[in-house]
This record gives C-alpha cells, sequence and structure tokens, in this order.
DNA sequence: CGGCCACAGGTAATCGATTACATGCGTGGC
DNA sequence: GCCACGCATGTAATCGATTACCTGTGGCCG
C-alpha cells in the first residue's frame, strides 16, 4: 500500500506538503496538482492508524449494546451509526449479549483502541469498566439505561404521556385487571415505567396489586412466557398484561395463544417498546413505541458536545402510544396502511 | 493514560524490557515482578493503535453486512463477533443497507483502517471496492452470498437437501400448485434456490410455470406482500408459497391474514432463512434453515486461513428444513416445547 | 585464572502520519 | 536599492509501541 512518501516522492514534495494538501492546509496550486495527481495515480489513502496515534483522535465512536438480537437495540445501533457516519465517525459495535462480564471486557476492548468516545446501553447495573471509562477522561454518555452513580448524562425514552394514554385507553375499554410484567428487579428503567403506569392507572381509579407485577428472571421470550402462564393461573386472571420489553411480548403473547385464549377478547397485551414485527403479529400489538432512531442521533450528538469538551445535558425523549389491535379497539382507518408501510424498504 | 514509558520509569527499566515481559519474551523473575507490578499500580493498557501501527496487524476483522436490520444478518454478526472475540480479535461491523454505494463507503472505511482481514455479504452483485480490497491484498471470505468473478472464498448455506424434503413434504400433503417469491432479479444465490427447488418439486412430478415465479423489486415486507398479492390474485392461485427471505415472507404472510385467508388451509407458506419470531407467528412458520451460527464460525475460520497465507476453499454448510404447522401438517409433540426453547435466553 | 558464551536488558530505528520550526524566495515599502 | 515581511515548502521531532542490534555481566570450562 501507497504511504505519503510514496505520494511525496512521486510529486516531487516533501511529505509536509502532501500531508498539508490532503489536509487543505495552504500549498499553491501547481504543486496542489502535482500532489493530487499522484495520490490518484497511486490510489493513496491516508493510514488512519498512523494519523490516529500522532493526533490521539481516532474519529471514532463506540458503542456497547446490551444484546444485539433484541431489534429494539439492533435498530438503536443502526440510528447510532448512520448518524456517527454522516458526522464523520466510524462505530465500533460490540455486544454485551445482557452479560456485565462481556460487557466490561468489550469496554477495555474500546478503550484501549482509543475510540474518542463511548455510549453504552448497560446490560447490568453499574460496572468495573464503566467507572474506569469515567476515570480515564473518555467521554461517555449512557443510552436507554441509566447507571446510578455514574458521572454520565444519559439518553433515554420517557414513558409518562404514552402510559398515561394506556392508562386511559384500558380504562375506556371496561379494563379493571391489569397486569405488568416487569424487567428482572433491579433495572432502574423498568421501575420506573412500572410506577408511571400505576399512577396513571390510578387516575382513572384501577389498582395494580403486587400479586398483578411478576419480575421475570431475564430479558426473554421465555421469561415473559412463564410470566404471563403464572398471571393467567391467578384466582382472578388480569385482563390486561402490559411487558415492558418487546422479547417478554413475544413470549406472553405465545402462551396466551398456547393456551387457545383470544387477544384482545380473554386479555389484552401491550408491549413496551414497539419493534416491526409487533405490526406482523395476529393480532397487531399496541405498544408503547419509544423514538428509537431519535434516541440514537440524540445520543451521538450528546457524545460530540462532550467530547468537544462542552457539558451535555441528559436528554428524556416521550414515547408515544401505538394503538393496534391487541387491546379491543377497532383498527383506525390507517393501520392497513401501516402495516404495509411501516418497515418501508428496510 | 499511562504509556509504557511510565511503566518503565516506576519499574526502573527500560521500554524494550517492559514489553518483552508484557509479550512473554524473555525477561527474569525479578524484573518480571517490578514491571508486573508498575503495570498494575499504573492502570497501564497497551495502546493498540501504536502497536498495530508498528507491528502492521489490527488483530481487528471487519464485518460488511447487506441490512443490519434483518434478523438473519443480525445473528450472523452476532456469531461472527463471538467467533472473532474468542481468537483474539476485535470485529467492526459496518451496514450496507442492501445499499451498493454505502457497502462501498464501508469498505472503503474498513481498508483505512487497516483491519486484517474482512467479511462482506454483498448487497449488489459486485463492486468496486471489494475489487479494491482484493487488489490491496486484503484477505477477504465472502459470506452468505457470492459475488462472479470475484477471487476469494464464499461461506454459504446450501438448500438442495432441504428443498428436496420441502418438496417431498408438499407432494405427500397434496399440494400442487406451488409458487415462488424470489429475491431481485441478478442475486445469484436466489436464482440457485429457485432451481434447486424446481428441480426437486420436478423429481415429484409438480410442475414450477413462469407465472409463478414472482421477483419482488427488493428484500422487504412490502415487496413480498406485493408479490403475494399478485399471486392470489392469478386465476389459478398457488396452495402453497415459498419467499426466499424472511422479510418478503413476512410481508406474505400480512397479504394472506389481509384477506381472511387461513394458512395452511387456504395457502401453504414456507420462508428461507429461519428467524427467531417465525416460532411464534400464528400459524409458526415452516422454514429452511441456515445453519447461521456455524455459517459466522466458519466464515471467520475461512478468513483466519487467508490471513495467515493458506489457501482457504469455499464452504457449503447445508440447509435443514424446520418443520412448523404452516404448510399444514400436524404439529410434531416437541413443537410446543421448541416455541419455549427456541430462543434460549436470547 | 582467563576466555568464551549465554542471556538479560539497554539503545535506537522504525511504522506513517502531523506539525513546530527553519529556510529561502519574492515582493512591497521607504 | 535595501530590508523586512509573508508565504510556500522543507527538515525533523513526535505519537507509543516493537524489535534488531549492542553491551555488559556472570558462569562454566579448560
Amino acid at each position: 500500500m501507497a504511504t505519503i512518501k510514496d505520494v511525496a516522492g512521486r510529486a516531487g514534495v516533501s511529505v509536509a506538503t502532501v500531508s498539508r494538501v490532503l489536509n487543505g492546509r495552504s500549498a499553491v496550486a501547481d504543486t496542489r496538482e502535482r500532489v493530487l495527481a499522484a495520490v490518484a495515480e497511486l490510489g493513496y489513502r491516508p493510514n488512519v492508524v498512523a494519523r490516529a496515534l500522532r493526533t490521539a483522535r481516532t474519529r471514532t465512536l463506540g458503542l456497547v449494546i446490551s444484546d444485539l438480537r433484541n431489534p429494539f437495540f439492533t435498530e438503536l445501533a443502526d440510528a447510532v451509526e448512520q448518524e456517527a457516519r454522516r458526522l464523520g465517525y466510524s462505530l465500533v459495535i460490540g455486544n454485551a449479549g445482557e452479560s456485565a462480564e462481556q460487557q466490561d471486557d468489550q469496554i477495555r476492548t474500546l478503550l484501549d483502541r482509543r475510540i474518542d468516545g463511548l455510549l453504552v446501553s448497560s446490560a447490568g447495573t453499574g460496572s468495573a469498566a464503566l467507572r474506569e471509562a469515567v476515570a480515564a477522561g473518555t467521554p461517555l454518555v449512557l443510552l436507554d439505561r441509566t447507571v446510578p452513580g455514574l458521572a454520565a448524562p444519559c439518553v433515554r425514552a420517557e414513558g409518562r404521556r404514552a402510559l398515561g394514554e394506556l392508562a386511559a385507553h384500558l380504562a375506556t375499554l371496561g379494563r379493571r385487571r391489569p397486569a405488568v410484567i416487569v424487567a428482572p428487579a433491579g433495572t432502574p428503567i423498568g421501575e420506573e415505567r412500572l410506577e408511571l403506569f400505576r399512577a396513571a392507572l390510578a387516575g382513572h381509579g384501577i389498582a395494580l396489586p403486587a400479586e398483578r407485577v411478576l419480575a421475570s428472571p431475564d430479558l426473554s421470550p421465555t421469561g415473559g412466557r412463564r410470566m404471563m402462564r403464572a398471571l393467567l393461573d391467578l384466582p382472578e386472571p388480569p385482563d390486561a398484561v402490559l411487558a415492558t420489553d418487546n422479547l417478554m411480548a413475544l413470549g406472553a403473547l405465545d402462551e396466551v395463544r398456547a393456551r387457545g385464549l383470544r387477544i384482545p377478547a380473554d386479555v389484552a397485551l401491550v408491549a413496551f417498546d414497539d419493534v416491526p414485527w409487533f405490526a406482523h403479529t395476529d393480532p397487531p400489538l399496541t405498544a408503547v413505541a419509544q423514538p428509537t432512531r431519535e434516541l440514537g442521533t440524540s445520543a451521538v450528538h450528546t457524545l460530540l458536545e462532550r467530547i468537544e469538551g462542552r457539558e451535555a445535558p441528559s436528554v428524556l425523549l416521550p414515547a408515544r402510544l401505538v394503538r393496534r389491535r391487541s387491546c379491543g379497539e377497532q383498527p383506525e382507518p390507517r393501520v392497513r396502511e401501516e402495516i404495509r408501510e411501516e418497515r418501508g424498504s428496510a
């Protein structure tokens, strides 16, 4: 591969001049053209490794995602990558697979590569490597999941309004015995969703007793299915169930079907996190949709602020309720259209 | 951040000695311990950028995936990442979003970062940047999708046996009017699947006329839905449809449902590519499952062979038929179990 | 007791870029 | 006509590691 020296030789100038031409500082027309010609002839491309070593900037961001196979996070990662690339940064993605250990491994690998900044949707609640990153002075922004006590801004969605609408929606439809399948205990954001929903229901005079709030052991369809089983086995089974994650909602759906029950006639089902295939299930699921792509772009912007040394506040974007048919309402006229267009040319 | 010089100073030795201790060449007990102590005290981590510059090896692989939001590719990427990490390599993932242009952009970025090897599941048929990679001598392995005329091994799945089983399955169930929704024209692997299926059907005396083979304009639910609409509008509509990609199958399913038709009573539906949520649709979809994780690990191994300068042959792994309920057979006893376990702790 | 060898460990070159500083040339002002 | 200033460009240091080569010490053998 051609180096800057080869280009300099070919153009009959020094390496400094080549560098200056390529970085747009000075150089007069004649020289400039000779250099560019040499670059073209040799197919020269600057070695970003060398550049990074010298400038101490890699123009690379790191993203550690809690579970890459979860479609919510896939879309988030995609949004982050696009925005980063648009702004001239590469993105290195690390998958934590919902394991705190693997997350630490990924974070350390990224720090070793001297990325300019780090985005993390943390798998556990905090971790040693996260603190190391802060200590090392690497700009850090949390994504979707907060980590209590960590000095880093967090970009996430907030469900107050959407959960308020959901409570109203359920009340209107006459549902009186709601239940919630929440994320494993200790997940701060799951607790928040639960409390907001509880408060919203209370506003309509609907109670959410403890026996109808079940924490799944993990964020998986299996966990969701098991919790739904327990709920349906209750002496007074719920008439509406909210699952605070898309995979758990999927498992819950399986259990309802396996029992031959109908949605929404026998029980309503709502998911937190809207993912493309919720529009394709039978019936299409009503969901609290996080503004996924906006979360991604906003996280990149926040991180760049921090990289440039500015303070950046946490960002809370409102989620919105997407009404489909799993709670019993008639489909709105645009629902069929939505099915057709939602994925676009994905 | 501490550098090797800081460590050397603290341990009272030269940087060469530190490097040797850390890389396991020589160094006697006493010195060794002083160095390791200094490393621990300073929290020193080698700068991989500097190391890469010196050694001309980044210990990084690149993966350009045709569409990260397609769950088949997500799982493939996850498998590749895990195997790469296990073998001491980092993985940089680039998403092409099914655009040849973006793919070239991603490939060039990866080449600039001097990755040791490149894995590509090509979006278009060939591209300038792919040829540049080969010309630059970067070890290259194609994944899932071949590129005719490119001097690089390809790791992919092959459906002969599975499609043979599928043809037999359909014949047994009395289906006589099969149809196929294929990928956009010019996708080599789509053509192959079609021809294998056609041959297998012929073995059972079933014809596959041209009017029942439709090429979708893109790999999306929208495209699949449109093709299914055209098929169902045929004077003699098909009684079994194979979609050669999971997203198109999803769209096809939507169209069947929107018309109030039943699967499998009115029409059977089969997908090429098994993805986790096919076990959760209603009914669960019969699918030709590619050995996704094996494809990923095998691709990494092939690439490492090439990186170490050895020749490496292309790899063809057999796909297998996963019978669920979308063709009309009774569910086998283990199907319920499968629904529960398939995603595991995903 | 002297010489040689083995080996730990230091010195310095190197990877490919950026960039501070030096140099030299041309031009404009007095 | 001379000096100074500005600007294009070259020289060389630098980033943080690895590694070829050199040095010095100690042990062993003759």
